[in-house]
DNA sequence: GGCTATGATGAGAACCCGTATCAAGGTCCC
DNA sequence: GGGACCTTGATACGGGTTCTCATCATAGCC
């Protein structure tokens, strides 16, 4: 099997930290990787047909987590979602969508970025505030849900 | 008992959807209003010293959050936080302290606000996703923690 | 003011997600 | 090949949230 570039750099990141990449854990990146959002263990859990156990499957979050790795998301739902952190994905933010609960990457603009970076910043500074990231989730209607008929009345 | 502006609206948004305005909908609310931002279920219990049950407690921030009046926040901690949305409070964004926990209120001036607006909507157009509402979460370091003294060491 | 229908409450059980535990299996090093 | 250590898999456990149902309060009507 053809090891991506991710993967390397994962398996990278696992050896110097003395921690082994397992079979289930590979399973388990592959499984992140392919998708276009943040997972829950439940998610990956039937992405993987079983094939690892839930209770291994919050372990590797756990671990890889802590390493870095991934990154948790408190998102809807009542489950945390995970998935490859930025180092391995690239800065980007979240569509949300409130009809049919998908998340979606979106990646903004460099200059974009950093102004908002420094908008916040300097609010959060204010405050005496030192801001150390942000995260960004943005509400509202994916296309498909959109197109098949808006439907959503939301009082506002 | 003198009426909140706050209070009046509630009160007017529930009638209009015959919902009663009873004693334990008035406190949370009142709670609700006292705090500098979003409350968990068991904050708010601990907050009425536990005069409201836990159970209308849930019962009553599901039902506000069906009619509009309370926006959950799906934050670290495994509980969800409520608060009174926008359309009483004004927009604002959130300072999350990685040290202590505590989620402050931030406003960012108008300009600022429409500038990021206009990003966003921008960029989230591009995927044929239609913004409604962004939300902003700050992670960094509080005053108070960061005066306190800095040994927060976490990897990233 | 009393009666009735309906909504709201309160207490607890049930449910779900995530974590901790522990024996068994794999892997690495010698 | 053997031992030490890491990892796994199954289960028990705990916390947060929802559900259920009998009881209570309120609004509407006379």
């Amino acid at each position: 099997m053809a090891t991506s570039q991710i993967e390397q750099q994962v398996m990278l990141h696992l050896s110097s930290a003395e921690v082994r990449y397992t079979k289930g854990r590979r399973l388990l990146v592959q499984a992140l990787q392919r998708s276009d959002g943040p997972r829950s263990a439940r998610d990956l859990h039937k992405d993987l047909e079983e094939a690892v156990p839930l209770s291994s499957i919050y372990r590797t979050l756990t671990t890889m987590t802590d390493l870095g790795i991934l990154v948790p998301h408190h998102g809807t739902g009542g489950s945390i979602r995970y998935e490859l952190a930025e180092w391995l994905m690239g800065h980007h933010h979240h569509l949300t969508c409130r009809s049919c609960g998908t998340i979606d990457d979106i990646e903004l603009a460099k200059h974009t970025e950093s102004t908002i970076d420094a908008l916040v910043s300097a609010a959060a500074e204010e405050k005496g505030f030192i801001a150390a990231n942000h995260s960004f989730e943005i509400d509202g209607v994916c296309a498909s849900c959109a197109g098949a008929g808006s439907s959503a009345g939301s009082g506002g």
